[in-house]
DNA sequence: TATATTTGACCCTC
DNA sequence: GAGGGTCAAATATA
């Protein structure tokens, strides 16, 4: 346990020191005249920060809440609980490539790797057999039928498996109760070249010209994956309730929750995470909490996407713009974490958190 | 021809 | 022993 948050605080510092870094490095490119795409990575990078330093520090902070919502999707592994903690997650890089290297050996059924379950839904008319488009290169190795359940259980392990010695694999499932929905078992951390790419590279022109996904509505960045699969792992989220007839749009993972945190504890949290970040505090201020700015329009927005930068930078006001943006950008695929999909309730943290003190966490 | 998928069999864990 | 995970040969596809 100690071990697990020892992790959890060096990963929060870690998050939160990064965050002022790009932060303190966007300040400096605002200066220059710098490519939009640039900034807007930065940007990216900033938000992805914020929102894994938040989950760690909300995770943490209720794990009953998090096995909660694990339970909501009813596919959290009790092997794993809560692994996004760290511990397995932590775990899960060298002792993945342990744990195979082991396997490898004397097993053809891996023992017990750490685990992790996202669930994803795909559009209607999508006639997929199952969400594909995660950011890796996964090829198919096994197909079970699974007893009790309606729809056979598909086995992907990562391409470069052998050429890198990438061990990561994931399993599919289809949900009995919702054929839209597939649960997706991730184990192992990406080795290859696709794992370690920190920074999302950039957009293909297929990609980019990719019109709203009709197929597959939840789109990955590419190589961001490493971040996004431990993550993923507490993102279980039902996704039942979304429906409400908003299939008519195609389906989205809101890459984060702060559509569901109030204004307030942005307030608190984003100005005390970058105390000293004026520029920061200016932007937050100037673009993101107005006080011109009608409060429905962002954060308050049950539908806004933390990552929709564009569609600050645009100003957009009215819902249906929001809406717009939030089916362009699904496609779009540079959220470092795309699939953010559970609600944070807001979140209190006290504006003086000494964020950047290490000794707060012992 | 190279790469990906399918599928039956093998083997491990529970 | 049942169920599930992986292997690897056969097959399909680009």
């Amino acid at each position: 346990m100690e071990n697990e948050w020892s992790w959890e605080q060096n990963t929060l510092i870690n998050e939160l020191i990064q965050g002022m870094e790009v932060a303190r490095k966007l300040k400096e490119d605002l200066r220059t005249p710098y490519s939009v795409d640039t900034r807007d990575s930065l940007v990216q990078r900033i938000l992805s920060s914020y929102e894994k330093a938040l989950l760690i520090l909300r995770c943490n902070a209720s794990t009953s809440e998090l096995q909660a919502m694990s339970q909501a999707t009813a596919t959290l592994l009790p092997e794993s609980p809560i692994s996004v903690h760290g511990s397995s997650m932590h775990e899960e890089g060298d002792g993945a490539i342990k744990d195979h290297q082991e396997v490898k050996h004397d097993s053809k059924k891996r023992k017990t790797m750490p685990k992790w379950v996202d669930q994803v839904r795909v559009s209607c008319e999508s006639g997929l057999e199952g969400p594909h488009e995660d950011g890796y290169n996964w090829r198919k190795y096994g197909q079970k039928d699974i007893l009790g359940a309606k729809y056979p259980r598909s086995y992907y392990r990562c391409t470069f498996r052998n050429t890198q010695g990438c061990w990561a694999t994931k399993q599919v499932q289809r949900s009995d109760e919702d054929p839209t929905i597939f649960d997706i078992t991730y184990r192992g951390k990406h080795t290859c070249s696709q794992g370690n790419n920190a920074v999302l590279p950039p957009k293909s022109p297929d990609k980019q010209e990719k019109p709203h996904s009709h197929n597959i509505d939840i789109h990955h960045a590419q190589g961001s994956q490493e971040n996004l699969t431990k993550f993923r792992n507490i993102l279980a989220v039902s996704t039942d309730k979304l429906d409400n007839g908003d299939m008519a749009h195609p389906f989205t993972f809101p890459s984060t929750s702060f559509g569901c945190m109030s204004q307030e504890n942005l307030h608190s949290l984003i100005p005390s995470a970058l105390a000293n970040e004026s520029f920061l505090s200016d932007l937050y201020q100037t673009h993101l909490l107005s006080p011109t700015t009608p409060e429905s329009n962002y954060f308050s927005s049950p539908t806004f996407q933390m990552n929709e930068f564009d569609g600050i930078y645009n100003k957009l006001h009215s819902e249906s713009d929001i809406n717009e943006i939030i089916s362009t950008n699904t496609s779009a695929t540079n959220s470092p974490i795309p699939n953010f999909n559970f609600s944070l309730d807001p979140v209190e943290i006290d504006p003086n958190f000494p964020f950047n003190t290490p000794g707060f966490f012992s």
